[in-house]
DNA sequence: TAAATAGTGTCTTTAAGACATTATCGC
DNA sequence: GCGATAATGTCTTAAAGACACTATTTA
């Protein structure tokens, strides 16, 4: 398969979104694949991607591959970055920008679709660099948890310290001291206080927490612009 | 300009490398930039990107582009993201794949090139959506130049202490204690001592120091992994 | 009241920022 | 010796980890 534009350069023969959907499931990071439906590859376990049709934004592509395979769109995405070697994919020079979802997993529960849940320590076999792929989507997830508000895309609304602990416990895989964890994510600046609490059978009620922004923002703790503060004049 | 490919797919009209190719130099960073020498935009400063062939991986045709139009390559470079808005490019849908580059200051000196170091805080009028291209990789830089050992592509195979924190300084444009710094630097574990020294002119001699990984590596020091160290049994 | 869960307080260790002091060069 | 630059040491503050203790619920 190739292409070529009506300037004579070459281009490639296609361009797909694939997105890495994350979630915590049961305490452990779980992505979401497919089977492919068509060759090559048939069979096998991938990705929920899908080509961009050039009328429409990558992130919006993404969100629409995933919708149209899950029936759910995402509640965050970012890019991740762009797989591009000519001979990654057989059909062609078909490169994919991989995008980074994160979803509340509540919400979905694989209803029948062709889509499942896997932990990201047991993945199936994979087509193509999918493996990869997943491994970049979890490393920046983990990267990206203590310093951003990137948890608004796995946590409800309002949550409980606990309940954020878990999450994070499932994403990085460590075990939290739950008071220390509840002073690290206070001072991150990232969640206030509603005022508001829940009972959820026996034991003390849990306060409800809710992040300060929903957009993507980052923590106010220093991310190392150490340095003596009198910052160099700007000339 | 469009593009269609032997199975009926939409595809790009073309896919182009972008790199950012930074450096310290007088003590600021800088970016370097070319003269659009076609249509459109034609006489605007610019990232040196160009077109990708697919028969070579895109850091390849990265780092191409950059020797063509500079005649240096870069010694470092590594993906920033992809920016795929089909309305960037007058031309037609056009993806851009950046890269962040990264050199010896000293190596190239605008040989009579096209290209041009400009500071990255006073940049000429760009083509297309090339600020924001150059916003991130600057962001990039600062972001890891203390978790990784990126600045090995800005700095010679053998520095001392001083000239890595003007690196440094260049980078975050702040200004460090040196004996600070120097503390950071070295339980950063990125670095070792060779054994030797250098003088220049007066004042005591300096120690020099190499990076211990001259492949992409991060710091040893947590990068936020705290917890309990007891992690999560792998079940 | 006991078990369960949430939340508070505090002690210790480590890293970060400020700054004084010492070392070694060229002249 | 003197100025210049590099390197060392130390005091203080703030963050991170461990862990004891208190609080509020259900049964």
């Amino acid at each position: 398969m190739r292409a070529v534009n009506s300037a004579g350069f070459a281009a490639p023969a296609g361009l797909t979104a694939l997105p890495v959907v994350l979630a915590p499931v049961a305490g452990k990071l779980h992505v979401l694949l497919v089977r492919r439906e068509e060759e090559p590859r048939a069979g096998m376990w991938s990705l929920p991607g899908g080509f961009m049709s050039g009328d429409e934004r990558p992130e919006e592509t993404a969100q629409r591959k995933l919708t149209e395979k899950t029936g759910v769109g995402a509640v965050y995405m970012e890019q991740l970055q762009t797989y591009g070697d000519p001979r990654r994919d057989p059909r062609g020079w078909i490169p994919s920008v991989a995008y980074l979802g994160l979803i509340d997993a509540a919400v979905l529960r694989e209803r029948g679709s062709a889509a499942r849940w896997f932990p990201v320590d047991a993945l199936p076999p994979l087509a193509f660099d999918h493996a990869a792929v997943i491994a970049d989507g979890v490393e920046r997830l983990r990267g990206k948890v203590w310093w951003s508000n990137i948890a608004v895309g796995l946590l409800p609304e309002q949550f409980t310290m606990p309940q954020a602990r878990r999450v994070f416990e499932a994403i990085s895989g460590v075990t939290y001291e739950p008071s220390n964890f509840r002073r690290g994510l206070e001072q991150s600046g990232l969640v206030r206080a509603t005022g508001r609490v829940v009972k959820n059978g026996p034991g003390r009620p849990a306060a409800l927490y809710e992040f300060v922004d929903r957009q993507p923002a980052w923590s106010t703790r220093r991310s190392r612009v150490p340095a003596t503060v009198r910052a160099a004049e700007t000339s």
